[in-house]
DNA sequence: TACAATTACCAAAACGTTTTGGAAAGAACC
DNA sequence: GGTTCTTTCCAAAACGTTTTGGTAATTGTA
């Protein structure tokens, strides 16, 4: 059986008022008796009781994150980072982090239906935003606070991440043009999200901008993983005229378009060019290292905490939407740094 | 404000706790009423609130997952896989899952110590278990459930399951020996886990029935990420006597013995065999895919949940100490069907 | 010395459930 | 008609905190 407050309180002959005052470090209880509680406690391994707590004070305490609905089963290094990112900035705050894994559509509605009602969490975080996106208009209904990577065009307020590649792909097409590319390809995820959209339109403005074709036909919806990416890489590198650069969502999907590439003798960095998204740890040891644009996945995941957790005490933003600019890693996948085999 | 049962129960003017008794399934109230409570209920939107629930239950109805210290950022598919199955497995039992990023050890111990003394988590999942565990000790001191991925050799009572693979190495070394490759290597982690003792026992036995050659001196450790094996591979293919199969602890880290193989100028498959453990979905998209022994992550995440929550309800396990065979997944890191570049 | 202000403490209420120990009303039995 | 079961309901206690609204004792002020 754990310790009560009540328990101490006999101990010192206090009342359990006392005690609570005493740990909460209210001004009415005299600074030798606060020492005392204090050491009492610890020695007596005194830890509150979390559901009295929270019931009393009407804050659980704990933040929310939901893994996306998915067909298929999802091994994508870009989470464990988030997931890292958000528990350990949560430590910071005494928060804890609630995690779920959404199956369909409807049971991540009843998932965020649920924590909200019965309070469950205070706060939630949210990826994968899609332009239209139900979740956001819900939580905003509910006021609970919340922050995304991410914004989706409704009309909701809610402090927020955004990744700005425009001049990221910028520098990335006129290197790929250096490199002699000229056909771009783009292999994006189901195309409701708006990381797709955003990314799609930095790249048709970067090809116009610096002069390579980028035929719409050569537009992909994959999955996110690196089997969709294959099999899309495949469909496209086996078309009649294929791109010569292909651009990635993401660095998983990336990983399946090499493998597609070596599947169809193309020496990589040469005759095709490609590239994903994120700078994933694995993105160095593929083979070639793989051209990416890197964005600090754990730091914007402590940062999204740190925007709920900040609106949870009340203090106002003096950033609600933050703008992160991509760093471009060039490898040997788009060229650079010929292998010395 | 949320609804409360007091507001159900006034609507209908019956007591709180026919409200209670009636949502939980009692006998002692009418099946006519218990419909109509639940009926109302679902109208006006009810949901227990669950600080209440618990603290007048004594359970927290959630299961923790602590990630486990690590030096550097993971990025491991191998986690996601397993967190979703623990996620989607406590799902159906209408458990939560509370996720912790243990940063340093001394932190990864408050965490448990927090969770258990406050009663955060009604039941705990472990891996990544170390020969002798102090967490499997102070849980087992603390008697509160917990299921485990290997076993420790502390003398303690919980259930678990554990990976047999020295079938699967005897597999994989005799394939080995045909495909003729003389030397093993391996690279492990952390000379602590059991994974890395099983693991190395295994290839040491099955090197010996197969007749391969198994220098104690080509054993590494790493640290489970692909950089950690890259730079494992390295050391080990430019020192004097190098082996000719590296057999990796897991994926992850054979990932990173690609990338050095490659930069060595090997031909992987032919000059130097490689392999890893556990058949993440990246696997199959390296160059050249990797062998690899699979073990069904996702299941068994989802059976570590069910041990659990299956204590937790005070029925006997009919099996506690569950034994996975692993499968051998023979591709072209180890020279099966040669590319036809 | 009387009065006000400050300091240090506490009893009781509240949070929203579940559970305990009945109690009233009707049915069943003799 | 009186007893004993059943059935269906409920009032009150309990879970372990935090918070509210005090009170007594001490200090300061006139």
């Amino acid at each position: 059986m754990p310790i009560t407050i009540h328990e101490v309180a006999k101990r010192l002959n206090l009342s359990i008022t006392t005690i609570s005052r005493a740990l909460d470090g209210y001004s009415d209880v005299a600074e030798d008796t606060r020492q005392l509680v204090i050491r009492t406690a610890r020695e007596m391994g005194y830890t509150p009781n979390r559901a009295a707590r929270q019931l009393r004070r009407k804050k659980s305490e704990t933040i929310g994150f939901i893994l996306p609905a998915i067909t298929q089963r999802i091994a994508k290094p870009f989470f464990m980072e988030f997931i890292a990112g958000l528990g350990d900035e949560l430590t910071v705050h005494g928060y804890d982090l609630l995690v779920a894994n959404a199956t369909t559509e409807q049971n991540e509605r009843d998932l965020y239906q649920r924590w909200v009602d019965s309070r469950k969490v205070d706060g939630l975080i949210l990826n994968r935003v899609s332009i239209n996106d139900w979740r956001i208009r819900f939580l905003g209904e509910q006021n609970i606070p919340f922050a995304t990577l991410e914004r989706s065009s409704d009309e909701v307020e809610y402090p927020s991440i955004q990744v700005d590649g425009s001049e990221g792909y910028l520098q990335l097409t006129s290197h790929l043009r250096e490199m002699g590319f000229k056909q771009l390809g783009f292999i994006g995820g189901p195309e409701e999200l708006v990381n797709h959209a955003n990314r799609l339109a930095w790249i048709k403005q970067a090809a116009d901008r610096v002069g390579l074709a980028f035929d719409p036909a050569h537009t992909l919806s994959a999955d996110l993983t690196s089997t969709g990416g294959y099999l899309a890489a495949k469909k496209t590198l086996t078309s009649p005229h294929p791109p010569d650069a292909i651009l990635c969502i993401d660095d998983e999907t990336a990983f399946g378009a090499l493998h597609a590439a070596h599947e169809q003798g193309l020496v990589i960095g040469q005759q095709v060019g490609i590239a994903g998204f994120d700078g994933t740890p694995e993105s160095l040891h593929t083979e070639p290292s793989l051209t990416t644009l890197d964005i600090p996945v754990y730091d914007i995941a402590k940062e999204l905490v740190l925007m709920v957790v900040k609106t949870l005490a009340g203090e106002a933003l003096t950033e609600p939407h933050k703008k992160i600019i991509p760093a471009l890693l060039v490898r040997e996948s788009t060229g650079n740094q010929r292998k010395v085999k």
